[in-house]
DNA sequence: GTAGGGTTAG
């Protein structure tokens, strides 16, 4: 019995065991009557939750009448680690009605899954919580509620968080500068960064991290470089997190040469680096390299996963040519990938783009599992080709499914109707998505509202809805009507369209392009040349469009 | 004999 005794106690300080083995555990524990111990039962519930048995994991919490703190965070970790926040949060609340007190880590992990969950009346009310219990200021809990609010943009709540912390340590200021990051605010970020660095404290590679991944705009490839050379002296650029973290960045400030070089650099660059890679090459348009990149990992025997898999998918989509596609349908089967939804729902929305809607069909169709992703993929690639009744039949098993359409199945349904023209289904289609699903209404689903009445030559109609909005509407819900516009020749509606995106965004070319097309179709020569003059002092040489109108005239 | 959880990259 004894040393059977000890070599439990070893197994079970492992991090990590497979499903038999804690099976064959969990089996030793309940014949030695150990099962009623929290300590065990913790244990045991946490190699279940490491294989993804939930329920097992439940069985045993249900069967465990002492129950720890240990015992419930364990249970409550492991339904918000597989995304399942609505039983994480019941079992909270249920934890709450024991004598058994919830601590700084049961609150850091609750707080983390109403991030997740997308839900900031709950993250509000248990931040409540934190408070009344006492850990208002415990770092444990304010560098997860800091987090938390940055992930849902309540950048205020967060730095009030943080403000209200005397002595923040380093997980602190590293999540507030990641959060203000997150928010847009890379700026905040860079001074939070050189204030913790006055009081002395030294940042990490998670400070790095959360710094770089802020900075989201061409414009700020400086400052990029810059935070660059601050790795490169503290040798922060081998890190991995920080590796990817820039190739990421070079990629989103459309510097693919910088991007590669921090790639090569790096001696053992993993999953996630070839990922921004390849992710950064496919979105800056150069499929062929994204593509040949691709190739080249595999053949290094590197691993790949969904996410890199559905990120190539869609560069073959842009790109419109069927072959690397097909070829990565190929690579998906041979892998057995085609059981991930994302994966599948990628493969459709490739096909579809490619023009081969039947193929995606095909994929669709010889799905085990789909959600409301995988519908939204088939409904785009349907409405785009016209086929906007199979769309709507599509929407209509979504429900009856009992799926949840959320804001792309309305995009993708108002999008098919634009392609079909049908004007009278739109309006139906977008009202309902307000008053019966109470989702708000987006950028993309006005752009496509404006275009669908537009196009039927609806323009006071599109002008109204524009004029209609809460907020300023963005510039491409003006350039959509100013493209409607020039199709139907209204040059006197143009020209007030033209004012309102002139004064927003009075960099954007080609909106003056799509203007002195128009100007150049009632023969206003003068007027056509001013534009032509206001596009070549922006430093614009060459502009699609422009070629048309007969230069000869001016 | 008695546990470890708060901030990173695609």
């Amino acid at each position: 019995m004894l040393p059977q005794f000890s070599k439990l106690l070893f197994e079970l300080s492992k991090i990590h065991q497979t499903l038999p083995r804690t099976k064959k555990l969990h089996a030793f524990i309940i014949r030695n009557h150990l099962s009623d111990d929290p300590f065990y039962a913790t244990r045991i519930l946490r190699f279940y939750a490491i294989n993804s048995d939930l329920c097992s994991a439940r069985n045993l919490f249900d069967e465990t009448s002492h129950r720890s703190v240990y015992l419930w965070n364990s249970v409550i970790r492991a339904y918000a680690g597989e995304y399942q926040f609505d039983d994480a949060l019941l079992l909270f609340a249920k934890m709450l009605r024991t004598e058994i007190k919830p601590d700084s880590f049961t609150f850091a992990c609750v707080v983390r899954a109403c991030a997740e969950n997308f839900d900031p009346d709950r993250l509000r009310v248990v931040h409540g919580g934190v408070v009344v219990s006492g850990l208002g200021f415990d770092s444990v809990c304010s560098s997860a509620l800091v987090t938390a609010y940055s992930k849902l943009c309540m950048v205020d709540e967060a730095s009030r968080v943080f403000y209200g912390m005397a002595e923040p340590d380093l997980v602190l200021w590293n999540a507030m500068a990641a959060g203000y990051g997150y928010c847009g605010f890379w700026d905040k970020g860079l001074q939070l960064f050189s204030a913790m660095r006055s009081m002395g404290e030294h940042p990490d590679s998670y400070t790095m991290v959360g710094l770089i991944s802020g900075l989201a705009d061409p414009g700020l490839l400086g400052i990029g470089k810059g935070i660059h050379g601050f790795c490169l002296k503290s040798s922060f650029d081998c890190n991995a997190h920080v590796g990817s973290a820039l190739v990421s960045m070079y990629s989103r400030c459309h510097c693919l040469n910088s991007a590669y070089g921090v790639f090569t650099v790096l001696s053992q660059p993993d999953l996630v680096t070839w990922s921004a890679l390849i992710t950064g090459l496919s979105k800056s348009g150069d499929y062929e390299k994204a593509l040949l990149f691709f190739r080249k990992m595999n053949m290094e025997g590197k691993r790949v996963d969904p996410i890199l898999i559905a990120s190539v998918l869609a560069a073959s989509g842009q790109s419109a040519i069927l072959g690397p596609g097909s070829e990565i349908h190929g690579y998906v089967l041979r892998h057995g990938l085609e059981s991930e939804v994302m994966v599948s729902s990628a493969l459709i929305d490739m096909y579809s783009k490619c023009g081969f809607v039947n193929l995606g069909v095909r994929v669709f169709e010889s799905m085990p599992n789909r959600n409301t992703v995988s519908y939204n993929s088939m409904i785009l690639g349907l409405g785009i080709h016209g086929l906007a009744s199979q769309a709507f039949e599509m929407f209509e098993e979504v429900l009856e499914k009992g799926f949840k359409p959320d804001e792309s199945t309305f995009s993708a349904l108002l999008c098919a109707c634009c392609h079909a023209g049908l004007v009278k289904d739109g309006r139906e289609i977008f009202s309902r998505m307000t008053e019966e699903f109470h989702i708000q209404a987006r950028t993309e689903h006005y752009v496509h509202m404006v275009k669908l009445l537009g196009m039927a030559g609806e323009l006071q109609e599109a002008y109204d809805l524009i004029l209609s909005l809460q907020q300023p509407a963005d510039s491409g819900i003006w350039g959509a009507l100013l493209s409607c516009c020039n199709f139907h020749g209204n040059s006197e509606l143009a020209e007030i369209v033209a004012q309102h995106l002139f004064e927003n965004k009075p960099e954007k070319s080609a909106y003056r392009v799509m203007l002195s097309n128009i100007y150049a179709g009632d023969e206003r020569w003068d007027d056509v040349k001013k534009l032509r003059n206001d596009i070549q002092e922006a430093g614009i040489k060459k502009m699609p469009g422009l070629s048309w109108i007969g230069v000869g005239h001016i």
